[in-house]
DNA sequence: CGAAAGGTTGACAATGCTCAACAACTGTGG
DNA sequence: CCACAGTTGTTGAGCATTGTCAACCTTTCG
């Protein structure tokens, strides 16, 4: 955790054992993506995975743990740019580009695959190997950068927070465990860098949910008490897929018409 | 523009030449993707190519004129998710799906070349024989949801709408045209939506940017005047790639010492 | 046990939104 | 070609949400 940088990164790559015995394989974004035996990584709380910057090696699939993915602006803000779950896998980012183009580190103790890439040949050989393999989850990746965005332009300090919750209950559902009480990985900072708020609204939005008793917070434990409610906030703004296709609604040049507005 | 939407999508498929005789053949995002000749589409200003919830049947390469995507929300309200300039493909974000996740309208009259995918097969079949193709495209287009993401969740009105301007600058540059003048395809309500302002803040920053003498603007017509200014402006808070990787910036947990903060 | 990190809460300020009036431009029909 | 209506853009005043600064509490971990 307060390791220097270049520690995380020369981790001893213990083999870890295969797929086979993988509490992720089920639903694991890199199944099958490679043949050969894969390599593991173990990290450590707040050791970092690989550092933007870093000539691009390998992709990583996540066993146990979470990462998140951040970067720092030019007048030294932080980003976090996402945050990653067993199953899913890190790096894709990059994956067409000779350096990282973000940070990833580790929320608490982490264990990955490591799927080597051919270096330089991202973008062209490895494109017909992995694509199939691929595209589901940079599919996954487009469609969730593609709800950040409109979660980000539009959402209110409160919307965001259930949102996020409620991304949150789903990740867990996906994966076996209790959708309405779990254990958040990230601090309270991460989160608002995440979902574009300070850390005192989330702490202030958090307390305000639970004294309406739609939540139940006690440090990173959260408890969704209520969530047909929550999801009435969360969707409030969000995309209707069909929305009365017949309608006008749908042509442009008459959309001054409507009370279009953002937030 | 105040056509019925089925109107805008049984525009008459005229078959127009092909890539030979197309201005952006160089550069284009759509270049060899297929070899069959292409049919072509000419939309006027408002006419809508595809409504959310269409069957893809087809991704859409321009050629001349210029495409807004955007979704509607639950209480109403309409965000922008994309502009789409000559030489890019609108569809992208539908590709792996079976029915349209948003709307595609012409900003102006807009002519497009048609690709037509074999209706299911996007996600399998097409996978090996577009990858190589599709990947440059895949690609930027995540890179620029990332891009929106920061700048959603920490600029400034001011930072948002000088790095939109320079977004707009970079894309006519890249096509031949000047960068330090052009002409807004977009009104105040479309920019602000896309950039997660108001339109009457979009109004007011750019009075704002013309009293401070950096840009000069009339109606949709921009000037800028001091593009290393405008470009200190937007590079604030935009991602540093090296930025210092040695000292223990980079590490996590760490972060709570740094004034870190969002917006 | 004590220090450090993380979380909560309060007071205040400011950015950006809402409502509203008005001005400028576009396009259309007489 | 002009006048009008409709649309788009500008500007102002007030307000609300959220950010800022700061103090304090709680948990964790050495």
């Amino acid at each position: 955790m307060q390791l220097p940088p270049t520690k995380g990164r020369s981790a001893p790559p213990d083999a870890l054992p295969c797929c086979d015995s993988c509490p992720q394989a089920p639903g694991c974004h890199a199944a099958g993506l490679v043949q050969q035996p894969r390599r593991g990584v173990r990290l450590r709380k707040g050791q970092p995975l690989y550092l933007i910057g870093d000539p691009v090696t390998a992709l990583y699939a996540i066993r146990v743990g979470t990462v998140k993915t951040h970067v720092t602006t030019g007048d030294g803000r932080t980003q976090v740019v996402g945050f990653h779950f067993p199953g899913e896998l890190v790096g894709l980012d990059s994956l067409t580009r000779p350096r990282y183009v973000s940070y990833a580190t580790a929320l608490e103790d982490t264990k990955l695959c490591v799927i080597a890439i051919d270096p330089g040949s991202a973008a062209t050989a490895a494109a017909p190997a992995l694509s199939s393999q691929l595209f589901p989850a940079l599919d996954y990746q487009a469609r969730r950068a593609w709800a950040m965005q409109t979660m980000l332009a539009l959402m209110t300090a409160e919307e965001r927070l259930v949102t996020f919750l409620l991304w949150m209950a789903d990740g867990f559902a996906a994966r076996g465990f209790s959708s309405s009480a779990f254990i958040l990985r990230m601090s309270r900072e991460e989160i608002g860098s995440y979902v574009g708020l300070t850390l005192e609204t989330v702490s202030r939005q958090f307390s305000r949910l639970a004294e309406t008793g739609l939540i139940r917070v006690r440090h990173r434990c959260v408890e969704l008490l209520d969530k047909p409610a929550l999801r009435i906030i969360a969707e409030r703004p969000t995309i209707s897929a069909h929305t009365a296709p017949d309608t006008d609604a749908g042509t442009e040049g008459a959309a001054a018409g409507s009370a279009a507005s953002n937030r």
